[in-house]
DNA sequence: ACCTACACTATGTATTACTAGGTGTCAAGA
DNA sequence: TCTTGACACCTAGTAATACATAGTGTAGGT
């Protein structure tokens, strides 16, 4: 999948996997990747800003673990992030519905 | 609606409302909100740099034509445009259907 | 005379996904 | 032992693009 297509839409991705519990970066993609059946197989350089964003936004709170050795950044949601998860998310919904009725009525391509 | 959203997607409604007919960069503005439901209500200077941007690529072809002492620039799809629009819209099908994976489970906000 | 809708254009800005590089740990295999 | 790959993080720079802003001009109504 292309992935400019998510541009404005990754937030939401991030708050929705981080919803299910707290995550550090690596395995927040791998959720994401596992989830999406493969279609969003998002880079670090993609994912590990956007969290530092959420979480100067006040959206995450993250705490640095260490686990066999290797120090992991786990991310967790904060009340307002948990906010804006059901805002974006209505956001996305009145998004999707408002690109189908536009799109709407317009013939598919031939595919015999 | 917070426009930023459709970034990446703004290709996509053009060629859509396009397929309907040649029309002209303001009627498309116009008929954008009116199928959207006031969803989409594009400033112009969203929309013309985007015709430009999808001529400039082949997907459109454009001629003046006057009204009424009005000068239009009427946008056509090209063969080409017509492709990218089927493209454009399974590759939107894609998109919303890995959204809806990774989103479903995520409970909704309390809305009592 | 003034305002609004119509109709287009150009320039600059902000956001943001991604590229490309870098650091370091650990386990498995050659 | 040395190398590879998965794990795990980071940052600086680039490209794309929606939007803000400002400007040009016509037509029609009040």
């Amino acid at each position: 999948m292309r992935g400019q297509a998510l541009k404005g839409h990754l937030d939401l991705l991030l708050l929705a996997i981080l919803a299910d519990g707290a995550r550090h970066g690596y395995a927040i993609i791998d959720e994401l990747r596992q989830r999406s059946d493969e279609a969003f197989d998002l880079p670090e350089g993609t994912v590990y800003p956007a969290l530092h964003r959420l979480q100067k936004g006040g959206y995450l709170s993250s705490e640095w673990t260490e686990v066999q050795g290797r120090r992991r950044r786990t991310y967790r949601l904060t009340e307002s992030g948990r906010g804006a998860l059901g805002e974006q998310r209505l956001a996305w919904n009145d998004f999707t519905q408002a690109m189908s009725m536009v799109l709407k009525g317009v013939p598919w391509p031939d595919t015999p």
